[in-house]
DNA sequence: TTCTGCGATACCCGGCAGGTATCACCCCAG
DNA sequence: CTGGGGTGATACCTGCCGGGTATCGCAGAA
């Protein structure tokens, strides 16, 4: 009957998140009574059970977990409507003089591929401006739905193209990146199964949705610190070839055979009406001359 | 830097709408002064004009069309998250005894495709109860964005497919459909142009986005409607192949040859997680045995 | 001119969002 | 067994704000 507000949703995705009432108070900033209540009254509203409040802690029940995912989706498109709407007032007082896009990529990631796609780009007539918005690991596709970002390269398997236009833009193979002292460092090739079981090299772990995989290697959630852990012996990573650009002296970087490849896409919201877009992404795909795989 | 309140996005689209506070504030049921103070807090808020105050009537600024395309997005996937988390508390509660699944399809369109893909999937073995939510022109997508519908059949280039997982199903020519008694409808074949300037057979208008393109032909918003006119010998309709389901005896159905195919796809929100849906899909391109399009 | 229709302003009121204090309960520690 | 700490729920208060009515200011039409 009613709809939701963005509040309650705000609220309820705090809970969920946290699954405790009082953290997820201190996060919004308020106190515990008024969350409680107004995480009640939503149920109620809602005519639904949301969380299963078992004496220790709480837990989402099937309809909460539904409500979760749907409703951080509703919330990136509600920030989204407000961001998209404040660049398109500057847009439009500021007389438009040149448009302004943003672009959302993974730190360090394609890196040759941006440069060569921003050169090609900056000589088309009209190019708008490009800012170029590094994030960290799937953070590029929150940020094309938030409106962050109005475009963004994305890493296929890491990221998915699900619920944006894209289209394809580059394969590439992974490599292992070694120490430069380890055995395996001079081979020319090496196999998953050469890497993954190394008692004295562990593989380097990459968080998943903010938390990590169990297992024996280092948690690392940045380029610098894994680099550093691989010049220093302590760790192995399989990376998308590309990343040879940040590579140290004291690191190796071997092909992988059987990893499976990496495809980049530039991706974007489906509803996006500008001008400059359509021309960066037509660049992007002459620069590679890929074909269409998404629309 | 605060969050857009729903309620004030819900305003928002209401008088972007209506361009007029009073009938938008009518819609909304109620008074008009607590919306333009609605509206002028929300421009404040966002630090943006949104319309253009012109003492006759209103209009929307740049930022203002941005807004209300953005809200409606936002608004669906608030409501889709409402309408979503009700029907999987309803499941889990009933101890989901077999999931429900909604399939949007437009009212007439894509018949014995219907007809087939719910036979075969009915004969599936952990088949879900399908329940057919048949809806007007391009309110399929609607549906599928704001969660009436799980799933939904759409019909290219009538829909489009932004936004949306799909696979591709099936491919259709188009007809003409004719009065029996026009000289025309003996004919084995036509092109666009032997029709669309006919004098005593003005082609039909459909509403497009709720309005009407300027032109002879009469006002159509259904079928029965439309039926009865071609066969009053009042107008000429081009429709899908398929659409031959529905003529009447006094009607003449004539191939086009130049007209644009039309392609129905299958699609469902991009973050569907249900394995009723899976099978469903599985269902429907085997049926078919297309090829893949879009993921 | 006056009349009419529009959005904006002024002012009031009631409900609800949010705060503090406290309770009820369970799990452990001792 | 008992007390303390940590959980979410309840009670109660208060101020803000969303919504209503009455009215204004302004432009265009008669």
């Amino acid at each position: 009957m009613d709809t939701l507000e963005t509040r309650e949703l705000r609220y309820f995705v705090a809970v969920a998140e946290e699954l405790h009432f009082g953290r997820a108070a201190d996060r919004l900033g308020m106190a515990q009574p008024p969350l409680s209540r107004a995480i009640q009254q939503l149920e109620r509203r809602l005519g639904v059970c949301l969380l299963e409040r078992d004496r220790r802690g709480v837990q989402l029940t099937g309809a909460g977990q539904v409500l979760l995912r749907e409703g951080r989706v509703a919330l990136d498109a509600t920030a989204a409507a407000a961001r998209r709407t404040r660049r398109a007032s500057l847009a439009d007082s500021a007389g438009s003089p040149r448009e302004r896009l943003v672009i959302g990529v993974k730190a360090a990631a394609s890196h040759d591929l941006l440069q060569r796609l921003l050169a090609a780009y900056a000589a088309e007539p009209d190019a708008a401006e490009i800012e170029v918005l590094a994030g960290g690991f799937a953070e590029q596709e929150e940020m094309l739905r938030d409106g962050r970002a109005d475009v963004a390269l994305l890493l296929v398997p890491f990221n998915s193209l699900a619920g944006f236009d894209s289209e394809e833009l580059q394969t590439e193979g992974r490599i292992a990146v070694l120490p430069a002292a380890h055995p395996l460092a001079t081979r020319t090739a090496l196999s998953m199964a050469d890497i993954s079981d190394i008692p004295d090299l562990p593989l380097a772990r990459w968080p998943r949705h903010g938390t990590y995989a169990p297992g024996p290697g280092p948690e690392v959630h940045d380029h610098t610190q894994l680099a550093q852990l691989i010049a220093l012996g302590r760790t192995v990573a399989v990376v998308p070839a590309s990343a040879r650009t940040w590579l140290w002296h004291d690191h190796a970087a071997v092909p992988l055979t059987d990893a499976a490849p990496v495809v980049t896409h530039i991706a974007w919201p489906p509803h996006s009406r500008s001008l400059a877009l359509a021309a960066l992404i037509r660049t992007a795909t002459r620069l590679t001359s890929a074909t269409a795989s998404n629309r």
